[in-house]
DNA sequence: TTAATATATGAGAGACTGCTCATATATGCA
DNA sequence: TGCATATATGAGCAGTCTCTCATATATTAA
């Protein structure tokens, strides 16, 4: 890292950032609106679990700023809020599918 | 992402990588070795936690193959295992330091 | 306003996490 | 071999997390 060493601040923020993303739902969610921007009714159906469990993790997820909602009527239409989010999601993948040592 | 949705497999490494960088402790320990490779004591002293606890986490970190060990006498000198885990920690950056909207 | 639907939130149970302390293992030197 | 140093690991405590269930809020339509 160019930054070395971080600040406190920077640190607690970069983990706070990688606990949110360090569970499998919250991963499922965020996969579920790579295509793009879905309510939460549906992001519970295409996950497989309770609407109150993915508001929950919604607001987790919204709270660092990885989520973003929109609403429209009765429904809130949630997005993944910039493109980092999802690079940080690739990135990710090329260290999990690298073949181990 | 290009392969959505993901497998459940890989929802779960997924997960447990950033579960893994989601503590500020071992944010600190891998910024420590982004330079080079230390052993455990010099991480324990400039991360300013026991060499026990430092321990225990490297554990964790090595599990996830985020860092490797290598042993020279009676040291065991720890470096980040790939280039991946920098960027990985390169692009979290660049979205927490992104102004909040 | 009243009822129905969509989402959000509070409380609490059970599982998990990160540390400390004690102990085990491994290496080098006398 | 015997001892000191470096690291690893197991047990256990205190704090945290994720879910469920019950309830609250918000929006639309009758």
């Amino acid at each position: 890292m160019q930054m070395t060493p971080l600040q406190p601040r920077t640190v607690e923020a970069l983990a706070d950032t990688f606990r949110v993303l360090g569970d499998p739902t919250r991963v499922r969610i965020l996969d579920a609106l790579a295509p793009g921007e879905l309510c939460v009714c549906d992001i519970a159906s295409l996950v497989g679990i309770s609407e109150s469990a993915v508001s929950h993790q919604l607001r987790l997820l919204r709270g660092m700023r990885l989520v973003r909602p929109r609403r429209s009527g009765r429904h809130v239409y949630y997005a993944v809020d910039d493109h980092h989010i999802l690079e940080l999601l690739r990135q990710a993948l090329t260290h999990v599918e690298e073949p181990r040592s």
